[in-house]
RNA sequence: GCGCCCGUAGCUCAGUGGAUAGAGCGUUGGCCUGCGGAGCCAAAGGUCGUGGGUUCAAGUCCCUCCGGGCGCGCCA
């Protein structure tokens, strides 16, 4: 489905190879390494065998016998590789034209034309103020849920908040106990933490109290009215704490649906797995073997004392999930600590006949602290909001130092835009596979590779537009404006978006997008630094230079957009 | 003990099996009469944890070992 220039061209490099060797091989596109004069090459050596002839004269062959191809120059020999340069006037004239006609589509795909693809982003615990442990799912499940949009998929947003458990019981009888009616009015998140600390270290003195706790979540597995109106109660308060965040955030979710939510259909759910002979009673609780998937340790459907688990809930909602939305594809974006546990509810789901879905368990390392891992219960803890209102004020005063006769309103914007922009890039811009030490300064950074750095690229852009209202220009881009070697790397780099975009959604990787533009910022500065545009010799020449720079910006805007990074027009 | 993940420059990280492994920070030294210096240019800095193997080609794939992390039946 070659769209856009890249593809064109890497597929018009193919055929070519193709029709001058007559065989159907099998034939490998790679970008050439820094020093290599090219945009594209095709390595030869694999053709060696069949062939019965050295790369290098393979390489010769294809250099002297490629037929015309429209993107690409006649390719050069090089060794066993064949090196081929985009032609500027085609290519470069195409990336302008795609860039010109899709604007803020640039980028975008039909890929998932008609088909739906169900995220589990943020899922954090009701009751608990959200850390900076639940950043990395919000974050990186946003985008993903951004990117999957963008390729054309209808992309569910679903926060699956953990409402039920256990955990209730300690916070029904804590707060029977110990609970400050003013500071829960107040702030009743933080009170409900007083009060989960509290009882560990109560219940530390005095075993018993755990026993208490048992009664109480008994109750409110049984409904008991209290019991549920104070759970009730404390759901309402976490929500509206969460709403805030995620509103700072800039992150939304099409569906809302707490663990509670499936506790009637875990009964439907464990009926189905009995009947369907895939979950067997073992020692008082009832169990899905799944050694013959490779596990040893089987997934608890029901405890012995008769209780659904995390693990029923969550079949639960994977069920709801297919029978409600059709999706080719459910979505876990869940740290990696809980591998096992999605193994275990995949092959579940198979087991139960679920197969023309596909999962994904979209895994991240853990946040941990210098001293170790983070423990509400101990108090060892980084809460979001505390991380977000730094980030702003450390934006906030370097819009003073920087561009200090901005309007108050517009200094405020510019520093939540900055501030979340950075928290949220710092994230975004690494692999998401590798466990990160939470660290202040470098969650928060705002120089070299950062959010402001691309932002700022964007401003600068935007700065050289308000200053001139040139259209795009009449017969496209005028060839002089590809000539020198910023404008042209500008518009090759800025023609690889598609790809990038692709590539994120594809292998669940936002930090693709995050290095591209990384990538984009650099060239554009450079190009910026190097090349007048309101300055050009004539209007043609001006139209086209600006042409590039609304490109630049377009893309900027939409990559970063894509990452729920927003751009200011000043900074 | 078993399973999974990670190990690349002083630090933090990129690197679809392909050519001479790249950034940012930090260090040293340059560039504001051009569209905003939150910028640009340059230098120094590497046995890609170790040892084998597969391959025409390995930082990338497979195995050993070392170091770190996570998980392993009724928590979420």
């Amino acid at each position: 489905m070659p769209t856009y220039a890249v593809d064109q061209a890497a597929s018009q490099a193919v055929s070519g190879v193709r029709e001058v060797l007559g065989e159907p091989l099998d034939v490998n596109v790679t970008t050439p390494p820094h020093g290599v004069d090219a945009d594209l090459a095709v390595p030869c050596f694999p053709f060696a065998a069949k062939l019965r002839q050295k790369p290098e004269e393979i390489a010769r062959r294809l250099a002297d016998h490629m037929p015309p191809l429209g993107l690409l120059e006649q390719p050069r020999a090089e060794g066993g590789y064949l090196n081929f340069r985009f032609n500027r006037a085609s290519y470069g004239k195409m990336v302008m034209e795609d860039l010109d006609r899709l604007g803020a589509r640039f980028g975008s795909s039909e890929e998932g034309e008609g088909k739906t693809v169900v995220l589990d982003i943020s899922s954090p615990n009701v009751a608990r103020p959200m850390s900076v442990g639940h950043l990395r799912s919000t974050i990186i499940g946003d985008a993903l849920h951004r990117l999957y949009a963008f390729a054309g998929y209808t992309a569910v947003g679903v926060n699956h908040y953990a409402d039920w458990g256990t955990q209730f019981g300690t916070l029904l009888y804590g707060m029977t106990q110990w609970l400050d009616r003013e500071a829960y009015g107040k702030a009743p998140v933080r009170e409900l933490l007083r009060i989960y600390v509290k009882f560990d270290e109560e219940a530390r003195a005095d075993p018993s109290l755990r026993d208490q706790a048992r009664e109480w979540a008994l109750r409110l597995e049984q409904g008991d009215p209290e019991a549920r109106r104070m759970w009730e109660e404390i759901v309402r308060h976490s929500l509206a704490e969460f709403d805030k965040i995620y509103d700072v955030l800039g992150v939304t979710f099409d569906s809302w649906r707490g663990e509670s939510a499936y506790l009637e259909m875990s009964q439907e759910v464990i009926e189905e797995a009995r009947r369907k002979g895939v979950a067997v009673e073992d020692q008082g609780a009832l169990i899905v073997p799944l050694k013959d998937a490779g596990m040893e340790t089987p997934l608890i459907l029901r405890s012995s004392d008769g209780r659904t688990l995390y693990s029923t809930r969550d079949l639960a909602a994977a069920i709801y999930r297919i029978r409600t939305y059709r999706p080719a594809q459910l979505i876990y974006v869940v740290g990696a600590e809980q591998r096992l546990h999605f193994r275990q509810l995949f092959a579940t789901l198979r087991k139960l006949g679920f197969t023309d879905v596909t999962y994904a368990h979209v895994d991240f390392g853990l946040i941990t602290l210098p001293e170790g891992r983070m423990s509400t219960r101990r108090g060892r803890v980084v809460f979001l909001e505390d991380v977000l209102q730094e980030a702003i004020s450390r934006a906030r005063a370097l819009v003073d130092e920087k561009n200090a006769e901005l309007p108050e309103v517009d200094k405020e914007e510019v520093a939540r835009l900055v501030g979340v922009g950075a928290i949220k890039y710092a994230d975004l811009s690494q692999s998401r596979v590798k466990n990160v030490v939470f660290d202040w300064d470098r969650m928060l950074s705002l120089d070299g590779d950062s959010a402001p750095y691309l932002q700022y690229t964007y401003v600068r852009a935007r700065g050289i537009m308000r200053k001139s209202a040139a259209p795009y220009p009449a017969g496209g881009i005028d060839r002089r404006a590809m000539e020198t070697a910023e404008e042209w790397n500008l518009i090759k780099h800025l023609a690889r978006f598609p790809e990038a975009v692709r590539e994120a959604a594809r292998t669940y990787h936002p930090h693709i997008v995050a290095n591209y533009l990384f990538g984009l910022a650099q060239v554009f500065h450079v190009f910026y630094h190097n090349v007048p545009v309101l300055q050009a010799e004539d209007e043609h020449l001006r139209a086209s230079r600006m042409s590039i720079v609304h490109g630049a910006a377009q893309v900027m805007q939409t990559g970063l957009g894509l990452l729920g990074i927003g751009v200011p027009e000043r900074m």
